[in-house]
DNA sequence: TGGCCTATTTTTTTT
DNA sequence: AAATAGGCCA
């Protein structure tokens, strides 16, 4: 027997011995999907396949360099690519870049610097945000990339749906901003890519036929620009083969489309189906407890999973008082397993639907000394130093970068301040060209004050002296500029140190990780390919596996990764089935997988954890179990209740109506060898009474109605004749009254519409009035002063 | 213009 | 609770 197949069971090596034609690998959680790609890499070598003709797809760089080494030990020195679709397309976008209207050195805005100049296209399109938000704008326009829908395309589209409209009006000026900037944001990575391909047959066949053999990972994720890509790559030789998982598909959010796996059989014919259903990773019980989750989905594809693993301990559902009492006792469990099991902090992760709920346990960890890393890194970059600093790289590269331009124009200070950035900018606006270009062009700005310019003239000098170490080290290149920026001076004098954050250290950091840039980079190293880098990085990418530290990190980052000991925190309403992913069956399901893929990270054991208040955002709210917990298979979880420091029955929850399906059998005691805080705990209680609330404890409509009549009080009536709210309140009449239920209205930018709800008094009465395609609400005494009543409805 | 203070907003997940 | 935006004054 062949040695690449020795250790793999059967459908491992039908899967791993695959070489010509479709390939689709069904490969549950844990059951050695990478070493099945890997091994079939080898094989492909091995039988003929030249590295440079195979190409392998993966979400993350972290997953990326794991199946390169996994791949050098099986096939040493053979430069196959594995990459992440960005990058990828990154590079193909390097070379190709004049087809798609950019140059070769075009700059990648990460995600702040996307919102820069997405704030500057909805200005210049003169667009109303009064009831809507960048945020929202970038939202539709970043679905629609995602979905191949080009701006002159959402520009053309008669019909759109609400929330559209703006939009589309905002998009085309948006990205011929990008274009003028030599810039594309992370979405155009691909929609360039994969117009490109179809722009180009010419590009396209060459490609199919150099990368004869692909390779997508997680193909669950894949969103129809990638879909697309991989597509045209695979036609002349549909030599593709795809690895995923139906229930572990959980960026939906970003695009993923469901459908790309689970309709995969019907877009390639003659497809080889390999179902991967054995689980190497956890115990019987973990597996059952997600097996049972799992079922409850609709849109997936059956699997068996199985394994022959020993039966290990059973899940623990543990309820805590509130946040504060979780993140202590998760502390004092690791610290009793590492002290008393010889366990070691690596063994354990912490899972949390959301990155703020990490905040807590940074504390209880730290106290205790128990080593941690979180994995929500991104924030190296993130951080205003870092940005700073390679906003002027990105500059040096790419002079019509005009975020970093804005970014490093006054950082230091050097005496520009807004209104003179914001003139350059209508400079530049008005005769299309990058910002250093209207500062180089500054006298001819006329309102602008002697001084200013001076100041201006200054920074395109620096710039011009920067720009001349192009060519240079990264690491040379950073330290010239700090020197000459008197970069460490500004930081001294305007930064304020703590334990939690120290800029000179974060400085010293970029310089360590230019240093290694640069060795390993010694031949090819470029400015071009660090920021491409720097760009491309990713949170999970931060992840050390090596490092003896307890991990906390969010579901969605933990994906690919395993523990022996897994927590996951904050199974509540409203936070695991999130409360914004109420809307849809689609969007519970993909809670759902959330919620799978983070108990199938776990090897021996498992908790599960829910409080009955929590305080976020400043407020404690009493909190409702996550529904899920209700289709966990009961005999395989002890429940268990953390001490009650308070008395929780108090009268707000009287006289509640508790739902019947929350008929789940009496908690278990726990006995204090488990390694509770205090030894106390195993109070009893009634699963029922932490499951539900009173309704107007969980009214968030207020806010919501405020928000929304803030963003009116900017809304210009129209002038309709008609007598509007504001009128009526002005002349002295009765008018709120009016007012009501049914009421016929007329809003100058929405249109006609009906009253649906009314509520609140004097200067909180509010309405919502449904319009033709939307419901909206409105704050009507002061805010929406233009909603004004038809005569003679309601 | 720039720094400091206050008010407001945040509302998931991330290549 | 923390971050940001906006406003005010030197």
């Amino acid at each position: 027997m062949d040695a690449i197949f020795r250790d793999l069971t059967a459908p491992q090596r039908e899967a791993a011995g695959h070489i010509d034609g479709p390939l689709l690998i069904l490969a549950g959680p844990g059951s050695g999907k990478t070493r099945v790609v890997t091994h079939r890499i080898a094989h492909l070598l091995q039988s003929g396949v030249r590295a440079h003709q195979i190409l392998a797809l993966t979400f993350t760089n972290k997953a990326a360099d794991e199946m390169r080494s996994r791949v050098e030990r099986l096939a040493p020195g053979q430069p196959v690519w594995l990459g992440t679709f960005h990058r990828f397309c990154a590079q193909q976008l390097r070379r190709y870049a004049p087809l798609v209207g950019l140059s070769e050195n075009y700059s990648i805005y990460d995600m702040a610097d996307a919102k820069q100049a997405m704030k500057r296209a909805i200005e210049a399109a003169e667009v109303s945000t009064s009831h809507t938000s960048p945020e929202q704008i970038a939202a539709t326009i970043s679905d629609a990339k995602n979905r191949l829908i080009t701006a002159e395309m959402m520009t053309s589209q008669s019909s759109l749906r609400s929330g559209e409209t703006i939009a589309a009006r905002v998009y085309p000026v948006y990205q011929k901003q990008l274009l003028t900037a030599n810039a594309v944001d992370f979405d155009d990575l691909l929609l360039h890519f994969a117009r490109l391909l179809r722009e180009n047959p010419e590009v396209r066949s060459e490609l199919d036929r150099r990368l004869k053999y692909i390779m997508v990972d997680e193909y669950q994720d894949t969103n129809l620009a990638q879909y697309a890509i991989v597509r045209a790559l695979s036609i002349d030789h549909p030599n593709l083969a795809v690895t995923g998982d139906p229930d572990q598909s959980i960026y939906g959010w970003r695009g993923a489309d469901l459908n790309n796996i689970l309709d995969f059989e019907k877009d390639y014919p003659n497809v080889k189906t390999v179902r991967l259903e054995q689980n190497y990773r956890s115990t019987p019980n973990i597996l059952r407890v997600a097996d049972q989750l799992i079922r409850h989905n609709r849109r997936r594809k059956q699997k068996d999973l199985f394994t022959d693993r020993p039966e290990g301990d059973p899940v623990v559902l543990r309820i805590y008082d509130d946040g504060y009492q979780e993140a202590d006792d998760l502390a004092d469990q690791i610290d009793a397993a590492i002290h008393g099991e010889g366990l070691r902090p690596s063994d354990f992760a912490v899972f949390c639907r959301m990155n703020a709920l990490t905040r807590s346990l940074e504390h209880a960890f730290r106290r205790r000394g128990l080593p941690y890393q979180i994995v929500n890194g991104l924030e190296f970059y993130q951080r205003k130093e870092i940005k700073d600093l390679l906003a002027y790289l990105h500059l040096i590269n790419n002079p019509s970068h005009d975020v970093a331009l804005q970014r490093i124009i006054n950082t230091p200070t050097r005496g520009v301040g807004a209104k003179t950035v914001s003139r350059l900018r209508d400079f530049a606006d008005l005769h299309g060209i990058p910002m250093l270009e209207a500062a180089r062009r500054v006298d001819e700005i006329e309102s602008l004050a002697k001084r200013s310019a001076t100041m201006v003239g200054h920074f395109v000098r620096l710039y011009d002296r920067l720009r001349v170490k192009a060519t240079a080290t990264i690491e040379d290149l950073l330290r010239y500029l700090i020197e000459e920026t008197k970069f460490s001076e500004y930081l001294e004098r305007t930064s304020v140190e703590s334990d939690s954050n120290n800029p000179v250290a974060n400085v010293d950091e970029l310089i360590n990780a230019a240093v290694e840039f640069d060795m390993q980079h010694a031949e090819d190293g470029s400015l071009d390919l660090y920021l491409e880098q720097v760009s491309l990085v990713s949170d999970i990418d931060a992840f050390e596996g090596s490092q003896d530290r307890v991990t906390l990190m969010t579901m969605h980052a933990s994906k690919g990764l395993e523990f022996p000991r897994v927590f996951i925190i904050a199974v509540e309403d409203e936070l695991l089935p999130h409360r914004r992913s109420r809307e849809s069956e689609d969007q519970i399901e993909e809670e759902r997988r959330l919620l799978f893929v983070g108990i199938t990270r776990a090897q021996q054991w498992l908790q599960l954890s829910f409080c009955k208040s929590r305080s976020m955002r400043g407020v404690v709210r009493p909190v409702v179990a996550s529904p899920f917990l209700t289709e966990l298979p009961r005999e395989d979880l002890r429940m268990v209740e953390s001490e009650v420091k308070q008395n929780f029955f108090d009268d707000r929850h009287d006289g509640i109506d508790y739902p019947d399906s929350w008929d789940l059998p009496e908690i278990a005691s726990d006995g204090a060898a488990e390694g509770d805080v205090d030894g106390t705990d195993v109070a009893p209680i009634d699963f029922d009474d932490v499951c539900q609330l009173p309704d107007d404890e969980r009214d968030s409509g207020d806010r919501v109605r405020e928000t929304a009549a803030k963003r009116l009080k900017k809304t210009i009536g129209a002038g309709s004749g008609l007598k509007t709210a504001a009128d009526l309140l002005s002349a002295g009449e009765v008018p709120l009254a009016a007012y009501r239920e049914g009421s016929q209205v007329r809003h100058p930018e929405y249109g006609d519409g009906t009253i649906v709800a009314v509520s609140g008094r004097g200067p909180k009465r509010s309405v919502r009035v449904r319009f033709a395609d939307e419901e909206t609400s409105f704050l009507i005494a002061y805010a929406a002063g233009d909603l004004a009543l038809i005569d003679g409805a309601g």
